[in-house]
DNA sequence: CCTAGATGGTTGATGCCTTCAAGTAATTTC
DNA sequence: GAAATTACTTGAAGGCATCAACCATCTAGG
């Protein structure tokens, strides 16, 4: 329980220092690394579980560097679509390789041991089952 | 892996909501519940791992709203230990409390699971091993 | 069609946290 | 006792959180 606590204290270090590498904040890589795929800014204060208002200065920060686009929807001219560019699916990339090879946690544990803390927590925590903002298996 | 990250996530916003409940924000409740006994402002800086300069503020904020008070070590006159009111003790039990209720979590887990789960994390994340800031077992 | 209401996004204000650089006071080291 | 450390505070600049107000657009009801 309290061990909880620390685990993702120092999770969240780790993403942040990770994102702080390039030059990015916590939010700016999570919100990176939302984006597999475009997503409206209201998809993203969902998943973000912020305040909408709070999204668009992330993103303009995200687009003064060049890291992501605002896109109209065609189907729906309220909505702005964001959507990586080429530098930001690079950026995004390298996060994701340093955020795997720094977290050499759980190669500290065998295959099963792995499974079983991914089904005790999913039991635990069944409320954070994964809406469909993922970042793979985007079965549209 | 990406489980972990949002069971952290409904973690802390389960913790800022409970602090919010008492007009406090997640690095208040936090720092409140580091209080079981007095410590100086650097050990709060560690135990926080945030800037010293920090710890200033959110102690002001905690000792205006008479949660905290500031108390001269007598040792050491650089010293500034930290210290509960009793209106802060009192605030910290229901934080704590309120946090245990809302944390059914675990209980939807056998003891043996529980076991299990604690086991795992804490051989993947040894170095969350609890250096001596927790909330209990203060041997002195 | 056309007004009323809901929805998507932006802006502005305020407060808190974070980082950094600089500064004061007290302690330690030599 | 001078120099280097250490504990804490202050100030400026940037980012995030929350709230209220605001346009633009879409949707419903008449």
């Amino acid at each position: 329980m309290e061990r909880l606590a620390r685990v993702a204290a120092a999770y969240y270090r780790h993403f942040a220092a990770v994102a702080a590498g390039r030059g990015l904040t916590l939010m700016q890589g999570k919100t990176l690394s939302l984006l597999v795929r475009p997503r409206p800014m209201r998809a993203l204060a969902d998943l973000l579980a912020c305040d909408a208002s709070n999204v668009t200065g992330i993103v303009d920060r995200l687009a003064a560097q060049d890291l992501v686009r605002r896109e109209a929807d065609p189907a729906d001219r309220r909505i702005k679509n964001i959507v990586l560019t080429e530098q930001g699916e690079r950026t995004v990339r390298h996060i994701r390789a340093e955020l795997m090879s720094g977290l050499t946690a759980l190669e500290r544990l065998t295959p099963d041991e792995r499974d079983t803390l991914h089904t005790l927590l999913g039991r635990a925590f069944p409320e954070t089952a994964a809406p469909q903002g993922g970042t793979l298996s985007g079965g549209s």
